[in-house]
DNA sequence: GATGAATGAGCGTTCATTCAT
DNA sequence: AATGAATGAACGCTCATTCAT
């Protein structure tokens, strides 16, 4: 994680470099994107960025928990694992609809998600990964105090399939989605409705 | 893929080389494993490598290939789609026992199929990559047949929903085993049955 | 070309570099001249070379590049075609005298021009055989103003016969030099007007 | 020089290892063309080529020489300096058009003069350059016996002016003629014509 | 605080040549 | 007479990182 100094950067500058971080991890993966081309396309000094941020494994860790904090936020509270009393495949439906939202508004997060693929279990890492599942499991946890989710199984083991499906369904839907399309396509009902149908088959009692 | 010298080297050799490289791959990835690394560690000459193999992604196919062919030849002919009448899902129990243990037998082709990640779109790998997914719609289809699984989502999202559960459960599995384990453990037939719950939930109609 | 900073290395390191470069090209050839053995001799790491020229290609286009301009500025605006209203031979005779004695000056230029030879057609260095060619057809346009050079054939064949003639000229001094000659002889006004006229009968209408 | 034993050598070989080296070395020059590759192109192994040919350098030389002795040959006597006693232009129109015509028969003896280039001055092809050199001499010794060449400039001189010129026109001829013709076009008697006359210009008293 | 010059190990790959069989 | 496996130095180039200023 960068140095305190980072956030007494000019708010643009700190933008410009999680912009630039972002976009090359996202398209490159972690080891094929060049640090040295990243510092350069932040139009920064060598020299400075090491006086911000370690290393480019500090970077990388960095950009990725923006880009989550920043989807998260776009969720406001709904990602928090709560429980508004509905039935709770009709509160898995809202928060899908703005997940689904918030990766339009903010694909790259999906994106560095694929980025870290051989580097998550680096230990500096573990945090950001740890949350995401941490966050899985509260949801589960809700679903089952509602009896909608099953409690046969290990949380760790539910919490490994919602992630496998969900990689699945955005990797099918990357996949088919034609090539020249600019960002997510619409949100469609039907298609959210048989998202949350098959977390529904894997996890219900 | 290798020169057709490569085949008359000394088994040992061979297997060595082998061996060498899809360690290396399985725990580096394509990218981060070092071809140089690789041929030292095979104690060979950098020209000998370059006598069997045309560069480094060859030897990848190769390595690729050889642990699937492994895993498939210890199948027999199961893993080819086939029908023998019995309940479908009877038949995916057999086939997923039998891919359990063949999985336990060449572990390294479930680190392989990490080891590309970024490099399965690659023309020189789309053999590999296309075979797989052949094969499971072919078993998929057998399935429709049956009237065991559903028609009303896209082969290829039912697919990629497969590749997707089964890798979730491979790292399950990898996470939760003691790190001193050496080798996977003993196929449990409770865990083989939720196993195959787990792909009937999404499958079936 | 070098990137910007290059010109504000210590002269003499820059003139080291431009001598090793020079040397090495001029003795060897583009593609026989290693890279490593000049970066070598030169006294610096890879990495700051690297630093400093793009890759091989760009530091055999700047030393081309310098070894022209020097000749160039040490025959003043001669080189540019112009016209003194003197007798057309008699101002090639000034020219080729200029000439000659700036190959005295800076023998490498010519040895670059042969260094090049499987190279010239590349991209990046058309703009520096172009720029000799139209030197050259600049002159024979005053030439051919004057009345005193042919007309009767295409203008690049003209300039492709004054290039080879010039070429053949030079193969002939080098060849004829006695080996442990440093530098060119002095210029003889006889092997002067030999030379002019030379060129005179070849371009004469 | 090939061993010997390469002259026993079935006859359809030794042309194949000709024609292979021959295009190889003409269309890349000495240095690029591969000499793993020619001798794989030629169908041979390793040890064989290195039992009939000391080395790279020897194969090349060997090239050069049965080219310039086919092309000789079609000329049959011609390029044999002689004097039949006609008027010495008339010989040379004479020659020039058979050399052309050659060239068109035999035009890798063309190219391969490239491919020699940064590496004639080797001892090792020094006969086959003097070879050339000396049949231009004789030549031009005929020439002067007529009274028809100048005797003012040193012999060499007048060979290599005569080299150079004849280089620049092939080179001229190459880069006129359109991308996509196949071998050398007819000859043109004007362009003949204007040849002879450029070297009788250079040559004449 | 900030710069950018400098580093050198390492990358994947090609090469002409040797030599045991 | 012929094979082809083996060699290892050298190639051009990239990299994350350091440090004197």
């Amino acid at each position: 994680m960068p140095r305190p100094r980072f956030h007494s950067l000019a708010p643009e500058v700190r933008q410009k470099i999680l912009d630039v971080a972002a976009q090359a991890f996202a398209e490159q993966g972690f080891h094929e994107a060049s640090y040295n081309g990243i510092i350069q396309a932040a139009g920064m000094s060598k020299g400075s960025f090491y006086y911000y941020f370690d290393d480019k494994m500090d970077l990388f860790a960095f950009t990725v928990q923006q880009a989550m904090q920043e989807a998260a936020e776009s969720l406001g509270g709904l990602w928090d694992a709560h429980d508004d009393g509905r039935d709770f495949w009709v509160q898995v439906l809202d928060l899908c609809e703005q997940l689904f939202q918030a990766a339009m508004r903010h694909p790259r997060v999906v994106l560095l998600a694929k980025a870290g693929v051989g580097v998550w279990d680096n230990p500096r890492l573990r945090a950001l990964t740890e949350g995401g599942n941490e966050r899985m499991a509260a949801i589960l946890a809700v679903g089952q105090a509602h009896g909608a989710v099953r409690t046969d199984l290990p949380m760790a083991l539910l919490v490994a399939l919602c992630m496998g499906l969900g990689e699945s369904m955005d990797r099918f839907t990357l996949a088919t989605m034609p090539a020249d399309a600019k960002g997510l396509p619409e949100v469609d009902p039907a298609y959210l409705e048989m998202s949350v149908d098959l977390f529904r088959r894997l996890l219900q009692p």
